[in-house]
RNA sequence: GCCGCCUUAGCUCAGUUGGUUAGAGCGCUAGAAUGUGGAUCUAGAGGUCCCCUGUUCGAUUCAGGGAGGCGGUACCA
């Protein structure tokens, strides 16, 4: 008697990191993308798109030391045993098509799109190992009037998502003032350097006194874990402090900005910090003139942004509100997008420099943020009609009525189960909320008609009748016509008529 | 990676000071009502109490290890 030998069954589960999309969530997102697609095609962005993967060599993403991937990237070695590996923003592919096509781009080359990429990080709330970015970036144009572009449809679009004024704020600065400050303060080691950057960067997160802590000795965070620091002097940290920490809200200029530089000590003349100054004031006095103010873009000392590989202007659009999740609890959200200069990209693989500058959204990221605030649009879409099945033998004039809605424009099928049980029927048209259910029975169909049960009216009208027996009786929402009234008595239902007239 | 919390039914979660039949709500299935979705009532199905090892007469409960989830932090090119 041979026992009963146990079948391995796979544990149905998500790699960490990675989701399935609802009916809702992708309904959502087209929306967002449609939104945003509008506002860069009206900027005069022409969409091109990349592959998932790229050689990962072309992403720059070896590690020094070895001939490995970063561990940051999913890599694998097709059979030729190159590595390949999944892009990981749309920013380093993008370097890659300009130039393997410089000869036939016509520069200036503004270009945008939208797409999944994929980091081998820890996902946390928020943040997760495939999300969705929207990039748009001018090739081919050094000058600051494409910075300011940037700047100003970034605003634009967060307002054509239906983020309020005020709900959000472009952060604007640049790098050449960041690097002079911290040459002069003998900041010069690499990792040091970083270390500096990042602790600025967590202003948001930590606030003025987290953030010293990171430029001196370190800080311990709630969970108890410690984190090293820059190990700066307080008579650098003091000031540094003072630059960043401040409230740049108001009007922004060169003078107040050196202002606060000259308490630095140990700062001297520097041409990339006045450089950098200059290029801040043109840019402000460029979206000023056409009247972007301080509470849309806004100078701001303290937006470093991480990227090693941004050379001038830097920009980060920020939500002002606070986010809470799901389960009620506030959330740090961060940048919802982000971007700046990279005049050396290009310049990896012609060797030719090639000024550009672009800015990445976040979409799946400022989704998360809408759909946890309800500020995403009501994507609900009725369901089709379902034509009931009462008579097996009548499914082809059952398809035939499917048909005749599906050319009028009307989601509309055949209920598909097991027909035997009417009510059912019924409970499933419920359950997809559809506008109506059309019933053909015998004698319906001897007297040439139809009824159509209008469902979201009889729930209406059931809610005051509490006992079975009237329900039923009552039939509330449903109406007979002929049967050639069909499309035309359908289209009649206000939630169809909503749908069609949307 | 590091720190903390968590893991019991499809879902959200009780509970067992270590004891024989492990519970609730919601959901699901069926019936009351076989041609009428809701509400109501009745019944039913559904469990490796995350996994492994140990302690014990006995472990879902205790100990150690592991996995997975959540949160913080680091990293985020």
């Amino acid at each position: 008697m041979a026992k009963k030998q146990k079948k391995f069954r796979p544990k149905a589960r998500l790699p960490r990191g990675f989701g399935d999309r609802s009916p809702a969530d992708i309904r959502a997102t087209d929306q967002m993308v449609a939104k945003i697609r509008e506002v860069y095609e009206r900027y005069g962005f022409d969409p091109v798109e990349t592959p998932f993967f790229e050689y990962t060599d072309a992403m720059g993403k070896f590690l020094p030391d070895t001939d490995r991937p970063n561990a940051g990237v999913f890599s694998l070695q097709d059979d030729d045993d190159q590595w390949m590996s999944l892009r990981y923003d749309l920013t380093a592919p993008l370097a890659r098509h300009v130039a393997q096509n410089v000869n036939e781009i016509n520069m200036p080359y503004r270009t945008y799109r939208q797409g999944w990429v994929f980091r081998n990080e820890k996902p946390g709330p928020g943040r997760f190992r495939q999300f969705m970015q929207f990039d748009a970036d001018i090739v081919g144009a050094p000058g600051v009037a494409a910075d300011a572009e940037m700047a100003m449809m970034m605003a634009d679009t967060m307002e054509a998502l239906g983020i309020k004024r005020g709900d959000y704020v472009i952060r604007v600065n640049n790098r050449k003032v960041l690097d002079g400050v911290l040459e002069a303060i003998g900041v010069v080691d690499e990792g040091q350097k970083l270390t500096v950057l990042r602790a600025i960067d967590k202003l948001d997160k930590f606030g003025i006194e987290g953030v010293k802590l990171l430029l001196g000795k370190g800080r311990k965070d709630e969970s108890g874990d410690f984190t090293e620091g820059a190990g700066l002097d307080v008579t650098v940290i003091g000031p540094l402090a003072y630059l960043f920490g401040n409230d740049w809200q108001k009007a922004f200029s060169i003078d107040i900005f050196k202002k606060y530089l000259n308490k630095i000590p140990m700062l001297t003349q520097s041409p990339l910090i006045e450089n950098g100054l200059m290029e801040l004031e043109n840019v402000r006095k460029l979206v000023r003139n056409v009247g972007y103010g301080s509470d849309r873009i806004r100078i701001d000392p303290s937006c470093v942004r991480g990227l090693e590989y941004y050379t001038g202007m830097v920009y980060e659009a920020e939500l002002t509100f606070d986010v809470t999740n799901e389960k009620g609890q506030k959330v740090q959200f961060g940048s919802v997008g982000g971007g700046g200069r990279y005049d050396g990209l290009v310049q990896r693989f012609t060797g030719q420099p090639v000024p550009a500058t672009g800015f990445s959204i976040g979409v799946s990221r400022l989704m998360t943020a809408l759909k946890n605030l309800g500020k995403l649009e009501d994507t609900e879409m009725p369901g089709p009609v379902v034509v009931c099945v009462m008579d097996r033998d009548q499914v082809g004039e059952y398809q035939k009525m499917v048909s005749e809605l599906r050319a009028a424009g009307i989601r509309a099928e055949m209920y598909q189960g097991n027909p035997k049980n009417f009510g059912k029927q019924l409970q499933y048209a419920d359950r997809r909320d559809s506008p109506a259910a059309i019933i053909q029975g015998s004698d319906e169909r001897a007297r040439g008609i139809i009824q159509i049960k209008d469902l979201h009216e009889g729930k209406r009208a059931a809610a005051a009748i509490a006992d079975n027996e009237t329900w039923k009786s009552e039939r509330p929402g449903q109406f007979e016509c002929d049967r050639s009234q069909l499309v035309e008595q359908v289209k009649n239902l206000t939630a169809v008529k909503n749908w069609l007239e949307r």
